[in-house]
DNA sequence: CAGGCATATCGACATCCTTCGAAACGTCGG
DNA sequence: CCGACGTTTCGAAGGATGTCGATATGCCTG
């Protein structure tokens, strides 16, 4: 009676759960507007075209900085931001394109 | 510079903490389609107006029933589904406009 | 009201998560 | 190539989660 297989989407699965961790949506939600929640100062990049570092987020988070990139390694696993290395800085930015299709794949799956 | 304040809508967080789970996820799946999932034998109420009761969703999933409880317990607090009972029997329904609700707020906050 | 069935709660245990500090790695400026 | 700085990885501690079996609670039937 049990049915063994089919079990949910792995991806949005993932996407959840990297989303169900209060920080993590919070960083999120700042690199939606980086240049409103992250000043330019010292950024060695453009934060809307780029992405933000991990220094900054640090700085407005107030985690330590292992925790910090452990969270948005994780957030980038789940497909919600990407990486760019400049120099010595790694900037992250969100992946707007597939975080609109996990909201719809979800709103469809539910 | 830290923000202390702002923070995530902990309603959101909740759902999301509760969808989280593979298999707290596939209950809230299965309840989309009752009649298609849970064999009508021996239901005790209508599944699609009522809900489905915790033996039968116990049966499928082939968790423990503490565990189907706890479950269920927890979608509810989340506010993804209700709860009526009929007799010994507890009727698990989905909500499915706070459903909608929460995945469209998660569109408009993501 | 006693027995039985459906459900909920409790207690336990292993695993995973959160978060940290310390150490390793990579890259740039001298 | 050395040292400084940004980042990642490692290791650890404490708490939360997943899941179970056992026990308690609620409700119907005889």
């Amino acid at each position: 009676m049990a049915d063994v297989a089919v079990s949910p989407d792995p991806e949005l699965v993932r996407a959840l759960r990297a989303l169900s961790n209060p920080m993590r949506l919070q960083l999120l939600l700042w690199l939606r507007e980086p240049e409103r929640h992250f000043s330019p100062e010292g950024a060695i990049a453009d934060p809307v075209a780029v992405g933000v570092c991990v220094s900054h987020i640090q700085a407005k988070s107030g985690l330590a900085q292992s925790t910090v990139s452990a969270y948005m390694a994780e957030l980038q696993r789940a497909g919600l931001v990407h990486a760019t290395r400049v120099g010595k800085w790694t900037h992250y930015k969100r992946d707007e394109q597939r975080i609109g299709q996990l909201v719809d794949l979800l709103g469809q799956t539910l």
